[in-house]
RNA sequence: GGGAGCAUAGCUCAGCUGGGAGAGCAUCUGCCUUACAAGCAGAGGGUCACAGGUUCGAGCCCUGUUGUUCCCACCA
């Protein structure tokens, strides 16, 4: 009752957000409830980077989690979100190194224990800042839940692990070609390098032979890195270069006698077909010289200068320098034979843009062979699926040519390796905690491993790590393995593998079922946002202007899964038009709303009753089987259509007639049909906007203290099938649709007279008695009364002729004799073509047999509709000839 | 080099296991009608990239072509 005169004409988010999620979170709304009857429902967050603020990309990923978790928990599964931050290692370190540099301080300056000092009061400002975003979104989760990667549950599981796998010899410490950041000054996996294509040069050299013949010319991209060749490689089977291999090359510069050898991998029809071979800075050398016994010669320190075996004239030189002074004396000794342009892939570092390089170098490896086996098998036989499906086989791409992870970081913030070096004997002993004495010789001088793990290495483990794992904890049992994770299909590789692996490996079970998908947020220009463009938005201030069920919705409606999006201001414009426009048909039902609604009788319903029960029966099963279906884009679709178009711009207008003018029985139904459907209504759009539907849902009467996240998921009744009266209803629009045609055509004022002619169809005119009374309202017709089919004006289904009251339009002033009769002379050939295509139809022994029965029924019936219209046709067509 | 996606109204995109094309925005017209001008009513606008094929029937399935985006690989 009081609500009629708090509503405003606007829907105002920003007085409502904050203080509904407080009140949500304090009344213990996000816990999971028990419920005997119904299988959990479980969602673990991809825990945000403690870098900084959320962006898009999260908005998306997280009202999509939302949605899900909204909706199950509406279907009275114990639900359970479990949120949670990421330490992201590498990330988060460049971040605080970068800040210490404007204070004119470096890491060293610091010390490692004062480091981490400065992290944790990063982790402790960013990470408090991101759950606050996120709790502006609206995310239901389970703050008493909340994880962090690096606290004392989590880096338990992560010794735990690799404690594990070390003792199941899949990790292992390792000499091998990685990338290496100079700028980080660590080791990079594989998947943390860009490469980006840039201009150069392949600067073709020539290696004499050791005895002073001519040797061989080979062709390179990075000059600088010959002063570590130690061979050159050619292929068997090249013809040029048989009497070549096994033979000795002085290298120029150096004077280092290198061997020739011969291997299948050298492609004879690229450069000279013979490869200088760097071990030490190619990963395809490394591999080479090992089969051939070449000596492995590093030439560059970890910070890109080049080291003393370069040689004491390039010895603390950059890459960069060390290259033009190389080329400046293989010129001037007359060895640079020729140089061309080439175009190339460059690696760089992925977190600092700085070149790789890639050199050999000692670090911890995980096999991946064993762990990605299974790790296949699960998406192939579908105890995981990924949704949309396309995106297995991106999966499998990558699982299938996988390559060892090298886990270990040169950086302070992390999992420290729970490896110590024996500082006597050298032994290494991988243990949980850290051991007193050698066990070899039983010194007691041990050194914890300075490296930390690749921060996907905890991330890994997030499904069942936050439940309390390797604890047999009741969370654990209760909710996993869990139900669906949804992410950004750039990592794939980075996260969802190396889940599905860990799951696997280390609790039997898949940690989740569902992988869904989302796109990538993109900008106005479908460019995509990031901070070098700074073409990002905020999510807040989108929530600001527009509100949090307006980003939620405009980021979700119409959005094909796996699809990328474009952010406009239209479209968070038309999300907060929604909005409001539920909150007015919310008003509307409120201020017609006389205390409690009464009951609806199925007997005393009229047509458009009826019509709108069927109508919400429909998008009550399409919006939960849409959202089964994880089609969370037309799950809003379908609330969004039947809000605006069916119930906003049909029945409430309808529903006037009663309400204002009815008789008390009329009323009374009215108001119970309109109280039922904007109460299944606001349920159905809780998951996509929490905020609007709980404010409205607990306004109504009858709901004081019910929440609308709590409240069942609508249930589509029976007994509100009215499949007749949505046909009816149907027909009822097609004429109001077509009056209101002709009255803007003919400027009939309100109120005016109409005279409707129908066209001789089956059935109108039982219809048009069915619409009449509805006419006035809906078409601004008064009355109608029925003209002759020869008198009418236009090929309308229904057309008004005439306008009325004192200004009587003659139908003459209306037609153009000639123009009117080509006009009908051109209908009548395309009735004529359609009828001579149904009969055609109709011919065809295949379409009488195969097509579904009503098809062909109203084929015959288009043809006798069709001959009817034709008839009339020629008769006017015959009278105006006249 | 390998793989994937996309191509539908002026723009941005929907379109479920094949049954005769939709939305938002934009444009134009008329309306402040007692829920809402962040609104209402209407109009115009599409050989669904091209060429074949399967089918009674193709935006949807198959083949090819063109254009475009992305991912992976990294022949020095």
């Amino acid at each position: 009752m009081s609500q009629k005169f708090e509503m405003g004409k606007t829907f105002q988010p920003q007085q409502i957000e904050q203080e509904l999620y407080e009140r949500w979170e304090r009344e213990g709304a996000f816990l999971p409830r028990q419920n005997e009857n119904r299988k959990p429902f479980t969602i673990v967050m991809p825990p945000p980077n403690i870098t900084g603020q959320l962006h898009m990309g999260h908005a998306v990923n997280i009202t999509m989690q939302d949605i899900l978790i909204r909706f199950h928990r509406m279907l009275g599964d114990p639900t359970l979100w479990v949120p949670g931050t990421d330490h992201a290692s590498i990330a988060t370190e460049n971040k605080i190194v970068e800040q210490m540099r404007l204070e004119g301080l470096s890491k060293e300056d610091l010390g490692r224990e004062a480091f981490l000092e400065r992290a944790w009061a990063w982790k402790e400002r960013y990470g408090g800042q991101i759950t606050r975003q996120l709790r502006r979104l609206g995310a239901s989760c389970d703050w008493s839940r909340e994880r962090f990667t690096m606290d004392e549950g989590c880096s338990h599981a992560v010794t735990e692990v690799f404690v594990r796998l070390y003792e199941q010899g899949i990790i292992y410490r390792g000499e091998r070609i990685i990338n290496w950041c100079p700028a980080c000054e660590t080791a990079l996996s594989d998947i943390e390098v860009d490469y980006q294509e840039q201009q150069s040069h392949l600067w073709y050299i020539r290696y004499p032979a050791a005895d002073g013949g001519p040797g061989v010319v080979v062709a390179t991209t990075r000059p600088e890195t010959m002063l570590g060749d130690t061979g050159v490689a050619v292929n068997p089977e090249d013809a040029r270069y048989t009497g070549l291999v096994g033979r000795e090359l002085t290298l120029p510069l150096t004077g280092r006698v290198i061997r020739v050898v011969a291997d299948a991998y050298v492609d004879p029809a690229f450069g000279t077909g013979a490869v200088k071979m760097t071990p030490a800075h190619d990963p395809n050398d490394f591999d080479i010289a090992k089969r051939h016994g070449l000596e492995i010669l590093r030439v560059m320190n970890d910070d890109g200068t080049m080291n003393a075996a370069a040689g004491a004239d390039f010895e603390g030189l950059t890459a960069a320098e060390c290259r033009k002074l190389v080329l400046k004396r293989l010129a001037a000794e007359g060895l640079l034979v020729k140089t061309e342009d080439y175009t190339h892939n460059v690696g760089s570092c992925c977190r600092c843009h700085a070149t790789v390089e890639p050199l050999v170098s000692k670090q911890w490896f995980l096999e991946m062979e064993p762990l990605a086996k299974p790790a296949i098998e699960a998406v192939r036989d579908g105890r995981i699926s990924f949704y949309p499906e396309r995106f297995s086989k991106i999966y499998f791409n990558w699982m299938e040519n996988i390559r060892d992870w090298c886990i270990s970081r040169q950086l302070w913030w992390g999992h420290r390796i729970p490896a110590w070096h024996c500082e006597s004997c050298g032994r290494i002993i991988v243990a949980r905690t850290a051991p007193d004495t050698c066990p070899d010789c039983g010194s007691g001088r041990l050194r914890q491993d300075e490296d930390v793990l690749d921060t996907w290495f905890s991330s890994a483990l997030w499904p069942f790590s936050t439940l309390g794992w390797p604890d047999k904890t009741r969370d654990l049992d209760a909710y996993y393995p869990t139900n669906t994770l949804v992410t950004g299909y750039d990592i794939i590789f980075f996260w969802v593998s190396r889940m599905i692996f860990s799951g696997l490996h280390h609790t039997g079970q898949a940690p989740f079922d569902t992988v869904l998908i989302n796109g990538i947020v993109r900008d106005e220009q479908g460019r995509k946002m990031s901070k070098s463009l700074g073409n990002g938005v905020d999510p807040l201030e989108l929530i600001d202007t527009y509100g949090a069920d307006a980003l939620r919705f405009s980021l979700i409606q119409g959005v094909a899964p796996g699809a990328d999006m474009r952010l406009s201001t239209e479209r968070s414009e038309a999300a907060r038009n929604f909005a409001n426009k539920i909150w007015n048909a919310s008003r509307y039902v409120l201020m017609n709303l006389t205390g409690e609604a009464g009951r609806i009788t199925p007997a005393l319903l009229n047509m458009p009753e009826k019509w709108i029960l069927s109508r919400l029966n429909r998008a009550i099963r399409a919006v939960t089987d849409h959202l089964h279906g994880n089609d969370l884009g037309l799950a809003a679709q379908v609330v969004y259509d039947f809000a605006w178009n069916e119930f906003c711009d049909w029945y409430i207008e309808l529903s006037k007639g009663d309400l204002f003018d009815g008789d008390a029985q009329r009323k009374d139904q009215s108001r119970a049909v309109l109280y039922a459907v904007l109460s299944a209504l606001l349920r159905l759009l809780h998951p996509f906007m929490p905020f609007l539907t709980e404010t409205i849902y607990s306004s109504l009467p009858g709901h004081e203290g019910l929440s609308c996240m709590l409240a069942d998921w609508p249930q589509a009744d029976p007994a509100w099938d009215f499949p007749q009266e949505e046909q009816a209803m149907e027909g009822v629009m097609d004429m109001i649709r077509a009056i209101r045609v002709v009255r803007q055509e003919l400027k009939v004022q309100p109120g005016h007279k109409a005279r409707v002619l129908l066209k001789p169809n089956p059935g109108w005119a039982e219809r048009l008695a069915t619409a009449e009374p509805y006419f006035q309202r809906l078409a601004g017709a008064a009355s109608l009364s029925l003209l002759q089919p020869e008198e009418a004006p236009d090929e309308k289904t229904v057309s008004a002729v005439g306008v009325i009251g004192e200004a009587l339009m003659p139908l003459g002033d209306l037609v153009d004799l000639d123009k009117e009769i080509a006009r009908l002379e051109k209908e009548a050939q395309t009735l004529r073509d359609e009828i001579a295509r149904s009969q055609g139809k109709l011919a065809n022994k295949g379409f009488v047999s195969k097509a579904p029965p009503a098809l062909v029924t109203s084929e015959k019936e288009k043809i006798t509709q069709n001959t009817a219209m034709l008839e009339t046709l020629i008769k006017r067509l015959e009278e105006l000839r006249r």
